[in-house]
RNA sequence: GGCGACAUAGCCAAGUGGUAAGGCGUGGGUCUGCAACACCCUGAUCACCAGUUCAAAUCUGGUUGUCGCCUCCA
């Protein structure tokens, strides 16, 4: 298998730390809205990394946090009138609701911020002794850049850049600070704010502490796969690296993973441009699983445009899948007993052709665009050879492609709905019109069904009906 | 100002040296009472220019365009 690695750019054999294992963080997102469709790329995106290790028979561990303290979340509860605590605590819920209907699985352990503070002073604890770190007069401790001699090798900047660029050194409340290039590790409260009490001063951690003291809690040290998305490049991954690293005095992470930004009309997503959605918004007008199957259908670590034109397309690509192991069940159900014609076993071979092209795109980096052609090829493949297939070959076809479907983490079963008895009714009417080669009333009956967003659709072994 | 990514058919998107996968859409056909589903047919000199090579979408240089990071935004 090959991964792209953000920290020498380029596709590397992935090869485990410890034989048979992967040990992965992702970050997580900062719960103080609903998540929007930016935050669900690398949920979906690394899920389907973790879903495609597993298939390759690694046992994985992975790892995603909530960020529960935040001056956003501050900020909220502040508006709202509640403890932050309150705020974070109902968003985290939120969240796993739309990672459920996106068939997102929950991480082997999803940390919080604000339950691992005590690991975060030990750090800070350490990076002070060790010299890479310092504590201002306010009481702020800040990370001595300077001292790390890394600093820079995932984001391939180097300090000089940095302080020679365009940005402009921010002054207000970092006089302390040796190096305009210095992170805060630890900040002093401020009135009304959450607070810890630690050696240094009353006060709560800087955001990039969290995740490298939570990766080493629930992974050890050294781990596999370290991911997020391309933003968090920098600061936030290089300055993980600067105090894992510094602190273990260990590689942090192998391989540094990061999927591209999805973006609205090719304009990056922003409550300023007014082009901002949650996947609440999104699960209101489709089945989440449109959502993943549009995620899935570019490779990751291209940018990814959204709209509801692509969603359509997304909708009827996923529909004729979703119909073609439908398709191969009824024949499962109906068709003989007995081996394999010999046309059969010619096309179970170019079946397993299929899954073949499908592992080389996987391994290669995650293809899961290719992987997706491969997918649609195997369904083409089903439906025009299963008439009168034998049970074993279509039986066959059906567990390749929902074993396939669901490595990507799409569901293949359309959710089952029950009918209220008045659409039962209403479908029996129109076939008793249908008998009566009364046609007109048959149509306006199904027109009037399609108007209540069922589809109905004439088949030899009867009527069958789909959510529009 | 520094660093970086991308540019393939109406739309989306694979393909990184040997003359272009797949999906959506469009148009035509088969099937169907009509539809729907499915199946068959239908589509590109790969932004532009120059170079390397027997051979380039694929490598090199340049041009144009779009976007991102450098502001705790995935």
């Amino acid at each position: 298998m090959k991964i792209y690695n953000t920290l020498s750019k380029r596709k590397e054999e992935f090869v485990p730390v410890e034989p048979g294992k992967v040990k992965m963080y992702v970050c997580g997102p900062t719960v103080y809205n609903f998540i929007h469709i930016g935050n669900a790329r690398p949920m979906i995106v690394f899920d389907t990394v973790r879903r495609y290790f597993e298939y390759k028979g690694y046992e994985v561990n992975y790892v995603s946090n909530f960020t529960d303290v935040d001056d956003k979340i501050i900020k909220k509860a502040i508006e709202e009138g509640v403890d932050a605590d309150a705020i974070s605590k109902r968003y985290i819920a939120e969240c796993k609701k739309d990672m459920e209907g996106m068939n997102v699985k929950p991480a082997t352990k999803h940390p919080l911020a604000t339950e691992e503070i005590c690991g975060m002073l030990d750090m800070i604890s350490m990076l002070i002794e060790k010299g890479y770190a310092y504590v201002a007069g306010d009481g702020t401790v800040y990370f001595r850049v300077r001292r790390f001699k890394d600093y820079g090798k995932l984001s391939h900047k180097n300090l000089d850049e940095l302080q020679s660029g365009f940005r402009e050194i921010k002054v207000t409340g970092e006089e302390g600070k040796e190096d305009p290039n210095d992170f805060v590790l630890w900040k002093p409260k401020k009135e009304g704010e959450p607070y810890w009490e630690s050696p240094w001063c009353e006060g709560r951690p800087g955001w990039h502490i969290e995740c490298s003291v939570m990766a080493k809690r629930y992974l050890g040290e050294e781990i596999d796969i370290h991911a997020g998305g391309e933003d968090l490049i920098f600061p936030h991954h290089e300055n993980e690296i600067a105090q894992s690293e510094a602190a273990n005095g260990k590689t942090f992470a192998k391989y540094w993973m990061h999927n591209a930004f999805l973006n609205i009309d090719n304009k990056k997503m922003s409550k300023s441009l007014g082009n901002f959605f949650t996947v609440r918004e999104i699960s209101e007008k489709y089945d989440l699983q449109v959502l993943r199957f549009f995620m899935l259908s570019a490779h990751y670590r291209s940018p990814l445009n959204f709209s509801a034109e692509l969603m359509e397309a997304s909708k009827n690509g996923l529909d004729r899948i979703l119909t073609g192991v439908e398709k191969l069940k009824e024949a499962w159900e109906k068709g003989a007993e007995g081996a394999l014609s010999a046309e059969e076993a010619e096309n179970k071979k170019k079946a397993l052709e299929l899954v073949e092209k499908y592992e080389r795109a996987m391994d290669d980096d995650f293809n899961t665009a290719d992987a997706i052609s491969a997918v649609f090829e195997l369904v083409k493949l089903g439906n025009s050879t299963t008439e009168g297939a034998s049970r074993a070959y279509a039986g066959f076809l059906k567990e390749t492609l929902v074993h396939l479907c669901d490595v990507m983490g799409i569901l293949t079963e359309r959710r089952e709905e029950i009918l209220d008895s008045e659409i039962e009714d209403m479908i029996a009417q129109r076939q008793a019109a249908r008998k009566e080669k009364n046609f007109a009333l048959a149509d306006a009956i199904r027109e009037k069904l399609l108007a209540q967003g069922i589809v109905l659709e004439d088949t030899r072994e009867g009527v069958k009906w789909r959510q529009a």
